[in-house]
Formats: C-alpha cells, structure tokens, sequence
DNA sequence: TCTTGACCTGGAGCGCGCTCCAGGTCCGAG
DNA sequence: CTCGGACCTGGAGCGCGCTCCAGGTCAAGA
C-alpha cells in the first residue's frame, strides 16, 4: 500500500501541511496513520477524503457543518437521519446558489451596461 | 423625500445598525446624509444600494472585493477598466459556483446511496 | 557518527467581518 | 423643563479558519 509523506499529501491536495493538521485536529479528516517513530503516512484513501473536504469548503460550508457531515456518515446514524442532514445540507447549498446567480446577474447588467 | 432612520433602515434591509456603520466606515455604502443635529438619514437609493451590497456579500465576496466594486462603479474609470474588473469578478463568482455544483453533486450521491 | 532537514506538539498570532460597549448627544412626548 | 430612548463616536472583543513559531524528535545520507 503505497503511503504519502505530509509534504507530498500538501502538495497533491494543495492544502498545506499546517492545514492539514489543523483538519485532522478538527476531525474533519483521519485519525492518520503514523510510522514507529510517529510521522503521519497518508493514504489514497485519505487524500480522496481531503478532496472531498476541500470541495465542501470551496462551496462555503463552515468547519462546524464538515463535522457534522463527518459525524453523520461515519457514526451510526439511521439513513433516515443521514438523509435528512445530507438534505438540509443541500438546501442550504441551493440558497447560496440562488445568492450567486443574482449576483452574476447584477454583473452582467453592469457589464451589459458599460459595453 | 421619504427618509429613514437607521433602525428602519436596519429592519427594512435585514442587516444590524452596527453592520451598516461598518460598511460606511468600510466605504461600502454612503457616505449617509445627517441631520442638523447628526443623525445618520437614509433614503431608498442607500436602501436599494445596500441591497446589492448585501447579495454580493451572500455570493461569497469579501469587504476588499466589494469596496473595488464601490471604487470601480464610482470613481472615473474608463469603461473598458469597469468591464475588465467586472468580468473578473464574474469569473470568480462562476468558479464559486462550479465547487457549489461540485458539493451538491457529492451530497446527491450520498442521498442517492441512504435512500 | 554527525549533520541536515522533514516532521512532531502545543500554543500564540492574525485578518476578516462583524458585534458590543462606554460615555456622551439629540430630541419628541409629557 | 425633564425624561427616556434612539442615536452618536472610538475602540475593544470575538469566532472562524487558518498560519506561524519554539523547542524538540526522527531518519537518511556523507
């Protein structure tokens, strides 16, 4: 199984070491796994995770909601409960969608009006 | 001309007397017209304009941003500046997007797979 | 063995975007 | 004229999401 170094994990998610750090502190990622003399080894499977939590945070979502979402799919949760947090979640995504079309649209008019 | 206090203001707008100092002071808005005696005097144009501050602000963009926005809207700038600045924004915004669309897609298929 | 550099931990620091507070002023109702 | 509440200013405080630092450990190469 191949493992990554911290420098090289930093450097395919693009998320930096501290950073990195920082998630595994907050729960958002890991437990990682650490070699006898305690350095972190990340695995695909983790930098496949990190995407995943870099992706909800480009979308906005706070760290508080990534714990939640942590929470909710690793813990045992009924999927009726999983389904409704992931549906609120969504909601929650629409409405900031919503906010940025009318702002693409604001821009346009502007743009529309000084071309 | 109708005018409004900064409690109406703040009720009719959705954001707190404190925010809306700050955005002055930010040079967001304003500057606000004052009374004899300096109380800060609203009109519709301040409440239409603080509205699209607050939808920018929803879309995600920074105070930084937005005070570009105000300067390239206001002060003399050749239309092909404020069409380059806006097309920047509109780029930003659509990337914004496209990690929005990006997390819903992954919320959809975590839904997809409890349900 | 020694050096060097990547890594470790715990905790402090920072910029953003508000939010709150103290101490004072304005002004309409009684 | 007095009272009280809305408003003023300047500045401190706060939660978030990192980012940086000190002081120490680990491990590969010369």
């Amino acid at each position: 199984m191949t493992s990554l170094s911290p420098a090289a994990t930093a450097e395919r998610s693009g998320v930096s070491i501290d950073t990195l750090r920082y998630y595994e502190r907050e729960g958002l990622i890991g437990p990682i796994r650490r070699t006898a003399g305690g350095r972190r080894e990340y695995t695909e499977d983790d930098l496949f995770w990190i995407g995943l939590i870099t992706c909800f945070r480009e979308a906005g979502l706070g760290i508080t909601d990534l714990r939640g979402f942590v929470a909710i799919l690793r813990a045992e949760h009924s999927p009726e409960d999983r389904v409704s947090f992931l549906r609120e979640r969504r909601t929650a995504l629409e409405q900031r969608a919503a906010a940025l079309r009318r702002a693409m649209q604001v821009l346009d008019e502007k743009i529309a009006y000084y071309s």
